[in-house]
RNA sequence: GGGCGGUUAGCUCAGCUGGUAGAGCACUGUGUUCACAUCGCAGGGGUCACUGGUUCAAGUCCAGUACCGCCCA
């Protein structure tokens, strides 16, 4: 006998445990070798990271697809693994050796630095695993890989040896995104641009051949600046051409103040006259667009920056190359050398100051870039970095997007993509870090580089090179993260090795993950799916929503308002979290996350439960050979008709990714049609007399409850496994796994008749508790019913009924006859229900019950007289649709008279 | 500045190809009838942001406005 309330906690652990000892997530089961295969690979979570409500909602609508497509007979594998996540693992144990007193990583040294990550990763990198199996997850767990696996490892150098002969990979000396904290270089992507409170410095540069006079505005030109520290390294001013203001001074020069540089007065339409005083600065290695500037014009770049951000100026040859050594210039080198960036601002702007060489200074708020991990400024800086030739590699990725190989849900997402595909720039895939997939080059003693698979590889082209065996030193840097997340698909596959899985299950089918990784992950892995596979890594891209807090913020640490998947997974089951994500998961919308909803479904679960439970005690357990075609009580038939209803309603939202839409379908179906009507509608006849009919409807009762467990087993695997094993058929037990049986077949038993039937044995019952409670009549007093003017039809559905109407109505006794005097009256059709409830009830009260419910009747005959009226209505709309109107009309018009005949019996009460 | 999305019941949200506005929670009344009070029954509550347009018909399509959010520059 099953308890009176559902304990998730007790069983999840079992029955996952009891799923793994049955291998029943593996791939490639004997059993559908001959089943078409269905893949998916999971979005690697961060190795040393734990769950999050992101996790929880990406992996739980990969679950309920792996888990819909396993039932429907497919060959399953949803490739789970977990990223190495560069900087992220980096900075979590740099920072636990801080916390721990311990030698810091340069102490430490590379070698042990890295096998002290390798030791966390050990420790706590099945964190997440664990909690993606309290999750549900039905990932195939022998298959589990890691970025830095050796298999992906060599596909990752491979991947560099391959692009970088095809000249897709080089080296290039450009302005890169600096962290000054974490120390590397970082690609646009993991810049975040902030609006911050600044400044608009408008400094005064003196023109060449003048004597500076603060107060004549020809001895100088003003050019604005937020950033006044870099002005030691401008190499020139511009203005923009058609700028008539500055148009004499194009071709002059202007003395660099502080530094004494010569620097030309350039033309650029860059220089927009609107903002600040219409010139600008120009600081080519300092700046991205000043940066394209100097190229265009052939302006020196000079670096006044060190890794660190602080001014490089003594010894700095750039700096000093073509200008006068000053007193001046010795001050500001004694005084800036060393400087971090800010203080040198300062300093730089004081001293500006007091030159009278600062016009003015505006409050300015203006985006400034900040590191995504480090939240550090960052600098961009000039530096040697390895680049991809994003571009290049676009070009086919953008190409199977537009032809539509493969397709992004909702289609939307197609725009951001192709915007971001058709402007990318070369990728910066060296980072400055020690974590990670090493860079495969190697220097000779002259910097000559080799890029090779292995040290060997590299030592024998070297020799060729060279003629004689060389020392090489390999490069120190390893890659961006997502290099190696984009093989991910066919990685863990076994590429390169030619492998039966990668033959077998690339491409994938579908995708699914959050838009904010379209760039980082998505387009990459297209591009190099393509590259080296020839084909797209998946059919289907399906973007879900960010997880956000009931208040629609974003969830954060800072913020404090992170609701932690695993605590409501204790307090209200993995099945509950998982319904509510997938309930929350329309396509287009980020989901708002209460605690409400979650307790609602576990409430859900709970009713079905005891839904089930009811079954068991009424031994309603499944019959083997039983075919719901055949049943013969309306009831019966009924509910299979439904049955089968929902069964198109969610299968078509899952193959359609309508999360929610085919989680509301079977949830409506499981509360209100099977719990609230069909198990009290059956109550009677399982304890009536007529025991085929009982025997039927015990069948059916088991068969659809079992229908039922199917179709939402997806969701909540956990509770629906649970009562599959419980309701074993009688005397047998079940062996069978629920998320092992096949997904039903429609078998044609929608059934309107019997829709019609029960559809009306509902509304009876639901007209007659509707007025009783209307009227006050105490909820366990049973009344007398008559049905009057009954159709022959109808006469037929009363006897048919009798015991139910009694049962759910609340009826003593039921007959057929006509109206009494004082008798409350329900029009359903062509019927009239009367309750003789005189004495009860109040008269007046029922009078104008009764005149309220013609008012409606009457004003919707008037809004449909209205419509019909209308003879471009009549002449336009299709056929099938005035017929409807017309047909709504003349039933509203018969329901208004039977009212009105209601009233003048009830008046005559009087 | 460019792009995308949102604005529907007190709250959180559904509403796919235009044809009588739905759910959950909350609220009100009521009930412990032998599956379930993590429940049942009944009920109240919406000029679908605004303005125009297309159409016989607009929450749904189009244009614009306002506010909110995200992405990119």
């Amino acid at each position: 006998m099953l308890d009176k309330t559902y304990q998730p906690q007790t069983i999840e652990g079992e029955i996952y445990r009891h799923w793994e000892s049955a291998d029943a997530f593996a791939a490639g089961r004997a059993d559908r070798l001959q089943a078409r295969p269905f893949a998916i690979v999971i979005p690697p979570p961060n190795v040393t990271g734990s769950l999050h409500m992101g996790h929880a909602l990406n992996n739980t609508l990969q679950d309920v697809l792996v888990r819909f497509e396993r039932m429907r007979g497919r060959d399953v594998l949803w490739q789970p693994g977990t990223d190495h996540a560069g900087i992220a693992t980096q900075m979590v144990v740099e920072r636990q050796l801080m916390e721990r007193q311990e030698p810091n990583r340069r102490a430490l040294g590379r070698d042990k630095f890295i096998k002290r990550v390798w030791q966390w990763k050990e420790e706590s990198g099945n964190t997440i695993v664990g909690q993606l199996k309290r999750l549900g997850c039905s990932c195939d767990w022998s298959r589990l890989r890691f970025t830095m696996d050796d298999g992906l490892s060599r596909a990752v150098r491979k991947v560099f040896v391959d692009l970088h002969r095809e000249g897709l990979i080089y080296k290039d000396k450009r302005l890169v995104n600096w962290d000054p904290e974490l120390h590397t270089a970082i690609s646009d992507l993991e810049v975040e641009q902030i609006e911050s409170k600044g400044h608009l410095w408008h400094l005064r540069y003196p023109i060449e051949g003048t004597k500076f006079d603060p107060a004549d505005p020809s001895t100088y030109i003003v050019v604005a600046t937020t950033r006044p520290e870099t002005m030691l390294g401008d190499t020139a001013v511009a203005v923009h051409p058609d700028d008539e203001r500055y148009k004499h001074l194009v071709g002059k020069h202007v003395i660099l103040p502080l530094v004494g540089r010569r620097i030309p007065i350039i033309a650029d339409e860059y220089s927009d006259p609107e903002k600040g005083s219409g010139a600008v600065k120009i600081t080519p290695a300092h700046d991205f667009n000043d940066f394209e500037v100097g190229k265009r014009h052939g302006l020196p770049m000079i670096n006044v920056l060190g890794p660190d951000a602080r001014l490089v100026l003594d010894g700095n040859a750039d700096f000093t190359k073509n200008i006068e050594q000053t007193p001046q210039l010795t001050h500001t080198i004694q005084e800036l050398h060393g400087v971090f960036r800010f203080a040198a601002r300062k300093l730089i702007v004081h001293q500006l100051e007091a030159q009278g060489l600062m016009e003015k200074i505006e409050p300015h708020v203006h985006p400034v870039p900040h590191g995504d991990r480090s939240n550090a400024v960052i600098e961009p800086f000039l530096t040697d970095q390895w680049y991809v030739d994003a571009a290049t590699l676009a070009k086919p990725a953008i190409d199977a997007v537009k032809r539509g190989r493969t397709t992004f849900v909702p289609k939307n997402w197609e725009t951001t993509y192709f915007h971001w595909m058709e402007n990318i720039q070369p990728w910066c895939i060296s980072r400055q870090l020690w974590w990670g997939h090493q860079i495969p080059a190697w220097y000779g003693p002259d910097g000559k580089v080799f890029v090779a698979e292995d040290e060997a590889a590299a030592r024998t082209q070297a020799k060729g090179h060279y003629g004689k065996d060389v020392t090489l030193k390999r490069d120190e840097d390893v890659l961006d993260t997502w290099f190696s997340s984009a093989l991910w698909p066919f990685s863990t596959l076994g590429w390169p090795d030619k492998t039966p899985e990668l033959a077998r299950y690339y491409p994938t089918d579908v995708l699914i993950t959050g838009f904010d990784i379209i760039f980082f992950w998505i387009a990459r892995m297209m591009m190099l799916g393509l590259h080296f596979m020839e084909e797209v890594p998946f059919r289907d891209v399906y973007i879900h929503a960010l997880v956000r807090d009931e208040k629609g913020q974003k969830m954060s640490k800072s913020k404090g308002n992170v609701i932690d998947p695993l605590d409501l997974i204790g307090t209200y089951g993995a099945d509950a979290l998982r319904f509510t994500l997938t309930a929350m998961a329309s396509q287009g919308r980020d989901i708002k996350l209460s605690t409400a909803r979650v307790e609602g479904y576990r409430n859900f679960a709970t009713k079905l439960w005891n839904a089930a439970r009811f079954t068991e005690i009424h031994e309603c357990a499944p019959v083997e050979g039983f075919d719901p075609a055949g049943a013969r009580v309306t009831v019966n038939r009924w509910i299979a008709s439904e049955t089968e209803r929902t069964l198109a309603s969610v299968t078509e939202g899952l193959q359609a990714f309508r999360f929610n839409e085919a989680a509301s379908a079977i949830y409506h179906f499981i509360w209100h049609i099977y719990c609230d009507w069909y198990l009290e509608l059956i109550k009677p006849i399982l304890t009536g007399d007529d025991k085929d009919a009982a025997a039927e409807t015990r069948a059916m009762a088991a068969f659809v409850i079992d229908e039922a467990l199917k179709m939402l087993h997806p969701f909540m695997p956990f509770v629906t496994e649970e009562l599959w094993a419980k309701r074993a058929p009688k005397g047998k037990g079940r062996t069978s796994l629920l998320m092992l049986t096949a997904w039903p077949e429609p078998r044609h038993l929608q059934n309107p008749e019997a829709d019609a039937e029960i559809g009306w044995l509902i509304r009876l019952i639901t007209e007659v508790r509707s007025v009783r409670a209307e009227m006050n009549v105490p909820a366990g007093a049973k009344v007398p019913l008559v049905i009057a003017f009954a159709n022959e039809g109808t006469k037929a559905r009363v006897a048919r009924h009798e015991q139910t109407i009694k049962g759910l109505a609340r009826i003593d006794t039921l007959e057929l006859g006509r109206p009494q005097a004082g008798a409350v009256q329900i029009v359903l059709d062509e019927a009239t229900l009367a309750l003789p409830l005189a004495g009860i009830i109040d008269i007046d009260v029922e009078s104008k019950r009764l005149k309220r419910e013609i008012d409606k009747v009457g004003s919707e005959i008037a809004q449909l007289d209205a419509k019909l009226a209308n003879e471009k209505f009549v002449s336009r709309a299709p056929e099938h649709v005035v017929e409807e109107q017309r047909e709504r009309k003349s039933e509203a018009e018969a329901t208004a008279a039977k009212l009105e005949q209601a009233l003048k019996r009830l008046e005559a009460a009087l």
